[in-house]
RNA sequence: GCGGGGGUUGCCGAGUCAGGAAAAGGCGCAGGGCUUAAGACCCUGUCCCGAAGGGGUCCGAGGGUUCAAAUCCCUCCCCCCGCACCA
């Protein structure tokens, strides 16, 4: 059978009849949306996981009863596609390779797409075309992408509203910078340093004493600024600069660095850093006068390569200053010994309970550090030290206002209040070095100026969305912690860029929003794309007024009419629309999102609509990878969506995905898996081939068996699919039934037509093509229509249910037994005497386990065989009273003839025949065996 | 470092919140059945021992609580992900 040929056959009448086009209507309505693929690429396995979960709640709440909206759009905001048919037009080998061999885009498809507006075009394309041949549930009629005209108009007046509502201001912030393309860097645009992270020293400006020069000393740990005994330069040349209009004094390095910031800069004059030692400059904090001395260790590339010395918590400094002693550089330079006297460390922080000592002495003894060029084994002095302090150490008295806090919160409030009292400032570099553009220069850290920001630092802002996480339903559920977390730990983002596609800032236009900023709230954009592209409504009528109101309610539809041109009806009805629609029940979403886009996505909303229209659930899912690997689009391994469907079929494609992991942890494609999940499909066909045209016969106690089981895969099923677990769902839904059913067959059933319409019904939103075809051999409806099995607890029978397990243990046990007979050929049963059924029931009668256990282990003799009396009681508790209630006797006789076959013995129920010690390890449930 | 998640049988993974069977399901492997054959399908086994349905060992390591611990408590080790302005 050819899965795919069916799959087309469906696809074609799903679009034919409009099946999943979602209007307004009487039912309840869900509103499902995932995240709009970016168009730089094919979509691929990654893709496929987090919309196949959509898909499958989407048709899952459909056959539920819900008015299901599951649209779909797609992105094209941001450089990335730029850069895509920027590499193309150069004809880029390494890109020619990577799409032609792992997004399968044909070489001379690839070649023509040399500018962004073709490459959205063709991409957008071949995802939609991909996501049909999958047979995702979306409503078409709504597709948009992020650079339609109407789009930019929903965006612009987003943003205005933003505006209006000063969460959007004016900032700088430091970004990876290439000098050479004069752009800043992505993380995929580095050659090395793709871990480093941009650290921001503080800046102690030391002013050199009886000149205007300014030492701006740089450091990690300004709270040691109380400590300091002298300055550290590397012998060599420093420049002097004017920066803002000071004279600073800093390494060549540093002055370059220095250009890239927000800071007025200016060449001065070369100095050598020798004819400043000896000189004394001025500690703004304490006041107190300090030597400048010079230092090998000290990296000119490094900040400022201006250091401050704090010997009693540096073990760098501490190390340094016993090297001088020794050395005859102070000589050199014309500088008297007692200066270094001078140099004691000054200790400021101590940690409670801990006895006082010189935490660098201390460290620098411990570890055998012998002098300042054991590079090594000082940073990780400097580590251990910092780590105590940070987290353990509080201030000491010598530290004036700070004395008694935290060290950690010290910190901070020194850095502030430095660069308030205008003796501080920041300086930005790289955590790592060296970081390497791709065109093979280094790197800079650049401050953009006046740069807009979305205030997502301002604390009411947050303090409503933290408010509503908290009646938000997040799936998994421990994600709501890490939401938590990261809303606390959200700052101010910059949402304007110069380069890429999307829209511009309405009051600032040379500016663009930023992807991740444009792509809020869109999901109220849907609403509205269907009447676009049913050419109803065109861009220019999407006014502000128009907006405001179909949106936010805002105005009265007659005036809304006339300045946006649109029939009053209509604008009614465009209102009636999206309250229907909106908000939206579930935002389902790949992990990678949480802390950006999801983020971005509460506070919009909250900041933007009332209540009722904010987003009721959010829920994550892993990746998928490759064979183990993991996945890359701009360097392969990848797997398309396309490819798989072509290679395996839809349905099998989908079901793979769904069952391969739950939640966020990931999945793996592995071929061979997906093979034989491949074969288990074409069983469920074959089976149905078999049977679900047939008339059933008498229904039978093993028929009435079948259903009751399936009315239980029912329950867990729809339980699994309530909590998003596609990969319980699929399990119980298919696999757990299909072990039933084998049994069932095994057993002799003949009527498995009986759930077979329960059983597709059941499997529609996982594998909803071979479903529908199946379906169709009996009925003229559409599966996917159709209503979703119900648990009928009317159906459930425990007794069958404990007297089929019976009979499985029983012919176990026999065939275990038979093991052991030489040339076994009859066995004889008997049942569990009448004493051990009494016991067994006075116990039952306690409420748990735990009681009973309590109970009976107060008898001694009990107590030394508990393991038994244990396995006996739990059979007991898990199969309930009809444990008790069964006639075993019954049901041996009238499955006389399968346990023959099974066990390939003549059956004799006689207890005559049974020797004492067998009939010992009888109990209710449990008959004894003797074989012979 | 901070934050989140995790370590179960050859592999993937349930089970942990509410303590009570070597522990669902899938995959792989082995044996058997069916078949002209292959495939598909069906059955059995897959930690160790066992000539009677049993016994032993086991859930990252080590302690503890309990009649009973993968599950509760304490200590420790290891792994994965995020830390941004990028989609």
């Amino acid at each position: 059978m050819d899965f795919r040929e069916i799959e087309r056959k469906w696809q074609r009448e799903w679009e034919k009849h409009g099946i999943f086009h979602a209007d307004p209507s009487e039912k309840e309505k869900f509103f499902i949306t995932i995240p709009y693929p970016y168009l730089n690429g094919n979509l691929h396995a990654g893709h496929t996981r987090t919309f196949t979960i959509g898909d499958a709640v989407a048709r899952y709440m459909r056959m539920l009863g819900y008015n299901v909206l599951f649209p779909m759009g797609f992105h094209v905001t941001g450089t990335p596609i730029i850069g895509l048919a920027e590499l193309i037009e150069k004809r880029d080998e390494r890109t020619i390779d990577v799409y032609t061999k792992f997004h399968d885009v044909p070489y001379d498809d690839l070649i023509q797409l040399t500018t962004p507006e073709k490459i959205v075009e063709y991409f957008s394309r071949e995802a939609e075309n991909a996501l049909r041949m999958i047979g995702f549930s979306i409503d078409w009629r709504r597709k948009f992408t992020t650079m339609d005209e109407a789009y930019q108009r929903f965006i612009e007046w987003q943003y205005w509203k933003l505006k209006e509502k000063n969460l959007i201001v004016k900032g700088s912030h430091p970004v990876r910078y290439c000098p050479h393309d004069d752009n800043p860097v992505e993380d995929h645009d580095l050659l090395a340093g793709e871990s480093a992270t941009i650290v921001e020293f503080t800046v102690i400006k030391f002013r050199l004493e009886d000149s205007d020069i300014i030492l701006p000393c740089a450091t990690l740990r300004p709270e040691t600024v109380f400590g300091v005994t002298n300055i550290w330069l590397k012998p060599e040349t420093y420049v002097i600069v004017r920066v803002d209009g000071e004279r600073w004094m800093v390494s060549r390095k540093a002055y370059e660095k220095l250009k890239f910031t927000d800071k007025n800069v200016e060449f001065v004059k070369e100095v050598d850093a020798g004819s400043f030692f000896g000189r004394y400059a001025v500690n703004p904090v304490t006041g107190r006068k300090v030597p400048v001395l010079p230092a090998e260790f000290v990296d000119p590339d490094n900040a400022t390569g201006v250091v401050m010395s704090v010997p009693a918590h540096a073990p760098f400094d501490y190390v340094a200053i016993k090297d001088l002693e020794r050395s005859g550089i102070l000589e050199m330079y014309g500088i008297g010994r007692d200066v270094i006297e001078k140099l004691k460390p000054v200790v400021l922080i101590e940690i409670e309970g801990e006895k006082h000592v010189v935490p660098a002495e201390a460290i620098t003894e411990e570890l055998g550090i012998k002098n300042q060029n054991d590079v090594e084994l000082l940073d990780r002095a400097t580590k251990l030290v910092y780590k105590r302090e940070f987290h353990r150490g509080v201030m000491m008295e010598n530290t004036g206002k700070y004395s008694g806090m935290k060290v950690s919160i010290a910190k901070d409030r020194v850095h502030e209040d430095l660069i308030k009292s205008g003796n501080g400032d920041v300086f930005y570099e790289f955590s790592e070095k060296p970081v390497i553009c791709r065109c093979g220069t280094e790197c800079v850290v650049k401050v953009v100026k006046d740069q807009w920001f979305l205030n997502y630092s301002n604390p009411e802002w947050k303090e409503k969305v933290l408010e509503w996480l908290e009646k938000m339903r997040i799936i998994p559920e421990y994600y709501k912690e890490e939401f938590r977390n990261k809303i606390e730990w959200l700052k101010d983002k910059a949402c304007a860029r110069r380069k890429g596609l999307g829209t511009r800032i309405p009051w600032d236009r040379e500016w663009l929003i930023e992807s991740l900023s444009d792509s809020t709230i869109y999901m109220a954009y849907y609403i509205i794309a269907r009447h676009i592209n049913s050419g109803r409504l065109s861009p220019e009528n999407l006014t502000p007024e128009l907006l405001d109101h179909v949106i936010l309610g805002i105005g009265d539809p007659g005036t809304v009419s006339k300045r946006s041109g649109v029939d009053p009806d209509f604008v009614k009805s465009l209102r009636n629309e999206f309250d229907y629609w909106y908000p939206v029940d579930l935002r389902s979403s790949g992990k990678d999102l949480v802390a950006n886009h999801l983020l971005f996505f509460l506070f919009h909303h909250i900041a933007l609509f009332p209540e009722e229209y904010w987003p009721r659930a959010i829920a994550v899912n892993g990746f998928v990878s490759l064979e183990g690997k993991k996945m890359s689009k701009s360097k392969g391994p990848l797997l398309t969506l396309r490819r798989a469907v072509s290679e395996f079929g839809a349905d099998v494609t989908r079901m793979y995905i769904l069952h391969a992991s739950e939640y966020d942890s990931d999945a793996d494609w592995k071929r061979k898996d997906v093979e034989s999940l491949s074969a288990h499909l074409a069983r469920l066909y074959s089976l149905a081939e078999e049977y679900y045209l047939k008339e059933p016969e008498d229904i039978t106690d093993l028929d009435r068996w079948l259903i009751s089981r399936f009315q239980r895969a029912v329950r867990e099923t729809r339980e699994a699919m309530n909590n998003l677990q596609t990969r319980r769902a699929v399990n119980v839904a298919f696999f757990e039934v299909m072990n039933d059913i084998r049994w069932y067959l095994r057993r002799g059933g003949k009527n498995l037509s009986i759930i077979l319409d329960d059983w597709l019904r059941l499997l529609a939103p996982f594998t909803p093509h071979i479903c529908e075809e199946i379906w169709h051999w009996k009925h003229d409806s559409f599966i996917s229509l159709q209503p979703y099995p119900d648990y009928d607890e009317s159906k459930v029978s425990p007794e069958l249910e404990v007297a089929e397990r019976y009979l499985e243990a029983l012919i176990d046990d026999i065939n275990e037994v038979k093991k052991f007979v030489e040339r076994p050929s009859r066995v004889y049963i008997a049942f569990a005497e009448g004493w051990k059924r009494e016991a067994l029931r006075v116990a039952r009668s306690k409420s748990n386990m735990k009681e009973v256990m309590k109970e009976l282990m107060k008898d001694e003799r009990l107590r030394k065989i508990s393991k038994d009396v244990q396995s006996f009681l739990r059979r007991a508790f898990r199969e309930g009273e009809e444990l008790m209630e069964i006639d075993e006797e019954r049901i041996v006789r009238n499955a006389k003839e399968f346990i023959e076959k099974e066990t390939g013995l003549e059956l004799i129920i006689d207890s005559e025949m049974i020797p004492e010690e067998k009939m010992r390890a009888s109990m209710p449930g449990k008959p004894a065996i003797y074989i012979e």
